[in-house]
DNA sequence: CTTGACTTTTACCATCTAGTTATATAACCT
DNA sequence: AGGTTATATAACTAGATGGTAAAAGTCAAG
């Protein structure tokens, strides 16, 4: 994967088990074991998990005594955001460039065929 | 990489050379030799690059005599698109009542310091 | 039907990913 | 200190990914 934060953020999210993970977190903070204990997983594969989701930006990790519980930072999604943004800003302005351009041509088409109209 | 086609999606965006090639496409469609031209990689691997957004539903390519040109499908964002709005909206509630409570929190602080507040 | 342009496929390699079990560290509690 | 809980690290495996070079397929045109 490459190493660019916008790719570590899409790459964060393209597995399910994360994203399950940031659904659990969106309801407040969780631990590895309780985490581990939804999941079919074990406990050091949550652990990893973790790591992707806290270097894309998208969790954050506090020490609360033994537990080192793992909250969300809804920051980490501000890039995906813009890049969907820009993307489908830009998307759409091709695409309705291309029906323009589609609809003059069926009409000189139409007036190939019919050059009295 | 997990195949249901959210993490497709994801996937395919995970990736800077196959987020230029959709930038690329955005302009119009484009052929293999004319992408991998614009690339420093070598064609074939443009081609397997391409396989990957075409699984992930954000391409479609059609033949076109010789050439197999490449397209944006704008629906392939849909996926992403909703998992993010949704996303984002039960993250900012909960970051919302964080901070009712956090507030309520402080408040309750401040009148136990000064209990004829 | 042969040639040439465009593209895909094959075979191979190196690296990364996602999981496991086993072990180590860290913090809390007698 | 010793025991328990929570978490991290190490070492390993299997499979996926991303790249290459070289061979093969597809189609338009002479």
């Amino acid at each position: 994967m490459a190493t660019d934060p916008l790719s570590r953020a899409f790459g964060a999210l393209a597995d399910p088990t994360r994203r399950t993970i940031l659904e659990r977190l969106a309801a407040g903070e969780a631990g590895v074991m309780e985490l581990a204990a939804a999941s079919t997983l074990t406990q050091p594969a949550i652990t990893k998990h973790l790591k992707v989701l806290e270097r894309a930006g998208l969790i954050g990790r506090e020490r609360n005594g033994q537990r080192r519980p793992a909250r969300l930072h809804l920051e980490g999604l501000l890039p995906v955001d813009d890049w969907l943004r820009q993307a489908r800003a830009e998307w759409s302005a091709r695409f309705e460039r291309l029906e323009v351009h589609l609809a003059a041509q069926s009409e000189s088409a139409i007036t190939e065929e019919n050059p009295d109209a």
